[in-house]
DNA sequence: GGCCAGGACACCA
DNA sequence: TGGTGTCATGGC
């Protein structure tokens, strides 16, 4: 059948159950994880947060004032640690000149947030994105590959770089924050299922489905 | 032992 | 704008 986004996001939370995503207790928290998960499994991620956990409380104060070798080897179960441990200053330096106050900096810099998040090291369009969604509260769509093959499962074609599908869609205008954070977490762990391998999305229940973009 | 996992970035045409 | 190589780790 054909759904539309919002028909589809609520086809998958009749299906799914509420995700709960993104797990995790703080906003720094988010962040770290969103960092760490760059082009890694959540197994790997899961060890160095658990390593800067002990280490930091995840405060991002305590984060800051590590010396670097031990950032690096708190990070280093991650991979990428130079790149990851130096996007984690970048962000939490930032942060920092507004003494962690979000709403103040969304508020700051309303539709302007996006490009100035870009601007930080190691923060590409899907690291934006989620903060946006999950620190900030701004409803985005998180283009990631679980979404773009979910969308060309789904009949959507030319969905091959994050921007190609970001360009192509956005969400809704009365998807809330909880609405777009909940999507993106039911779309991830939708992949999880059925994308191992590819072929066992025919025994989904969106098997045969067809998104329509407005 | 090779392959992959919820990217970002520099460099090139 | 779009394509390619590089950055690192741990589990399967």
């Amino acid at each position: 059948m054909q759904l539309t986004i919002t028909q589809l996001y609520q086809k998958m939370l009749d299906q799914m159950g509420p995700s709960g995503w993104w797990p995790a207790d703080s906003k720094a928290e988010i962040i770290i994880g969103a960092i760490l998960i760059q082009n890694t499994n959540w197994r790997n991620a899961d060890q160095a947060l658990t390593g800067l956990r002990q280490a930091t409380q995840l405060d991002p104060e305590r984060l800051l004032a590590l010396p670097i070798e031990k950032l690096h080897d708190l990070v280093r179960p991650a991979g990428f640690f130079h790149n990851k441990s130096r996007a984690l200053i970048s962000v939490f330096s930032w942060l920092q000149q507004f003494n962690y106050n979000y709403p103040a900096i969304q508020g700051k810099y309303g539709i302007q947030l996006r490009s100035r998040l870009l601007k930080l090291r190691g923060v590409g369009p899907e690291t934006a994105d989620v903060l946006l969604t999950y620190v900030f509260d701004v409803p985005t769509l998180i283009a990631d590959k679980y979404t773009r093959t979910l969308f060309t499962l789904l009949g959507i074609k030319g969905l091959r770089s994050y921007q190609q599908l970001a360009r192509l869609v956005t969400l809704p205008d009365d998807f809330t924050p909880a609405m777009a954070q909940d999507f993106h977490g039911l779309i991830d762990e939708f992949g999880k299922v059925y994308f191992h391998p590819l072929a066992k999305f025919q025994k989904s229940f969106l098997a045969g489905d067809q998104l329509v973009l407005k």
